[in-house]
DNA sequence: TGTACATCAGTGAACGCGCGTTCACTGATGTAC
DNA sequence: TGTACATCAGTGAACGCGCGTTCACTGATGTAC
């Protein structure tokens, strides 16, 4: 057998990385098999060896964050995602909402870079958007807080959880799009706040 | 001269209510000349008569949202814009996050429809889309309770305003991507809960 | 009131372009002997 | 160890398509007389 499984798995993980960037980057529409392929140092007709075609690609680029580069960028950020209680959702919080995260068009999380992209993609696209957007709510209702104040319980950590995924996409979304650099960052160090003192009112 | 100054007028703001409609519904780049001066009872040459090109056409599609279609529907949620106080701030939450707002695609806010879209557009859109935004934190900031409690200093006032920005286009923006309505409803009415919850803690 | 005219909004064929996808071919690689 | 071979990842020209935009033309309309 010619060229190694590895080799194959290995140039479409290549694929996906760099969809992933890409699309981060210019949205789906704007990229190119052409420009992808340039990028992986193939040419475009080898596009197909991999993938049917170009909505598949898609689906897995989004899908591929939540393991990939999120993992990495959740062990810089000190996010354990088992059992890590509020610190675990207060880092992942201040990480998310950072103006790192902000400055890294490339490598930011594609629920930022991409909902109304997805929301008029392939459902396959919007089960892997949904997926992720699932992973970060059940992070951060797994870890808030749990003890017998009212506040705390079953209903109101899952509503907590989804507000706080709320306001860290909103407030990441509306600063990446505003050419106002000033505002931008007003509106992300206010999304912040805002969500750190959400989760601090249960404790 | 013929066609009167009102005729042009007319069939220009037509075309631009139907662009706004077009790109609500598929985002910019999926809406064609075509498609739209046909959605406007004309063919596609004539819309060079109005427009220098389509780019031009977004941002004013965009802004037009403002004292247009939000405009009648600020008046039926009974939003009071000028002086309307904490209760002019609720309404706006209640029918920004509302499921109607959640079902109108025609409709809705551009700030929700469009994010991924405008962030990749020329600079006129960009600046559309910011000066709408300022115009709902401006909302939000200028109708917050104002006494003399710390929580309510101008800067707190400020920064919730953005928060509440932020929640409401995050919330919106989430719940239209996602596939699974159960998921998407809940996420809205988490948001809103957590944006009325945010506005009453400075009572 | 009626008519000739000038204007310019509207028409639709045509152009150029870039894209996703196909396909016949090439050549690098692992295997069999 | 060396060599012939089979496989299939990679190549790049070609195809078909739809788009934004242009442009020579048409015809509806307000105006001048």
């Amino acid at each position: 057998m010619p060229y190694s499984a590895k080799h194959k798995t290995d140039v479409r993980r290549r694929i996906v990385e760099q969809a992933r960037i890409l699309f981060n980057r210019d949205g789906f529409a704007a990229v190119s098999i052409d420009q992808l392929m340039a990028g992986v140092g193939l040419t475009r007709g080898g596009f197909y060896n991999h993938f049917s075609n170009k909505e598949e690609l898609y689906a897995e680029a989004v899908a591929s964050f939540l393991n990939g580069r999120g993992k990495a960028w959740r062990e810089e950020a000190g996010v354990d995602v088992e059992n890590g209680g509020p610190e675990t959702v207060r880092a992942m919080i201040d990480s998310y909402l950072s103006p790192e995260h902000l400055k890294d068009v490339d490598g930011q999380c594609p629920l930022i870079a991409l909902p109304s992209d997805v929301a008029r993609g392939a459902p396959e696209v919007r089960a892997a958007y949904g997926s992720l957007l699932q992973a970060m709510s059940w992070l951060f209702e797994n870890n808030l807080p749990k003890n017998h104040l009212p506040e705390n319980s079953p209903e109101k950590r899952r509503e907590k959880a989804l507000a706080l995924s709320a306001l860290c996409v909103g407030g990441m979304v509306l600063s990446r799009t505003l050419d106002d650099a000033v505002l931008a960052d007003e509106i992300r160090e206010a999304a912040r706040n805002s969500a750190l003192n959400l989760l601090g009112a249960g404790d």
